[in-house]
DNA sequence: CTAATTGCTAAACTTAACTTTAGGTCAAGG
DNA sequence: CCTTGACCTAAAGTTAAGTTTAGCAATTAG
């Protein structure tokens, strides 16, 4: 336990909650990126922890495993990430989840006048040219909303 | 063309938008319930329309196929659904979208003052006892913010 | 020093929500 | 009547984000 050998991957997933297997899976995805130790282990230091934390609060935000890579990736490659690297990749971050929100609650809304009111047609329904096409959430392709109303 | 014919399956797509396979997927899960004429095609009539409508917007809004089945199995089962019963069935629907609203939100006004910060460590942070778990969104097992912070 | 942990890799399995493919049937137009 | 285009079923493939399994190697506790 010298201070400089590093965190086992063990350590880092009592630490953090996250699975072991999830862990190595980030690694995998190009995430974080331990060094090994003599024997081939990974090792990990604290500045992991904090990139870890990110991606787990990220994902409760529903942003997908790519997205969040490319805010990482925005860290600075040599040195230990700061608290104002972290605030800056925060930034770009919020304002997605800015633009989230709103559009959840601008479609809440349409619910109110549009499924509220019983005329959930196809024709003349706000709700069919929807404001942004509400983030691709979820696997598999997906066709969202349509196109003529009235063909 | 006759008035009672039912539409063919390739007409819903066309007016939703939806992939004819999307359609049959639906039936397979038990959203939608088509008859059949007599060379053993679907038939849909006018208030499938309205069904897949809504099963779309459902999923805009980050709702799951058996979550938004759960909803459409309030309404009538004999007659068609009326205003009333859209209006009814939206309520519920509505009350879940509100929470998911306040949810995003407040996690979005934590991350201000939490990774803003760069406080972002395990120890002491608002987002790791999360508010509540955010909405059970995306595919496979999900080990969500953690326990024992300084283990 | 040895047994019990913990870690390693590669590959297969899981779930949701579909799509694609393969091989055949039905319906509508000319 | 025949040919196209729409439909049918069943089964396999796809994506994301991991988990599980199998068969070994490295660490650590006693």
């Amino acid at each position: 336990m010298a201070v400089n050998e590093g965190l086992s991957i063990g350590a880092l997933a009592k630490r953090t909650g996250l699975a072991v297997s999830a862990i190595r899976y980030y690694e995998a995805q190009g995430l974080i990126a331990p060094w090994r130790n003599a024997g081939g282990q990974r090792r990990f230091d604290r500045a992991d922890l904090r990139r870890l934390s990110f991606i787990m609060i990220a994902q409760q935000f529903g942003f997908t495993l790519p997205q969040i890579k490319a805010e990482l990736d925005q860290l600075p490659g040599g040195r230990t990430p700061t608290k104002a690297d972290w605030t800056r990749i925060s930034q770009s971050f919020r304002a997605a989840l800015d633009a989230r929100i709103t559009t959840l609650t601008k479609l809440r809304d349409n619910l109110n006048g549009c499924i509220g009111c019983g005329c959930l047609s196809l024709e003349a329904c706000a709700l069919y040219n929807p404001v942004d096409r509400a983030g691709e959430k979820g696997p598999g392709p997906r066709y969202l909303m349509g196109d003529e109303p009235a063909a």
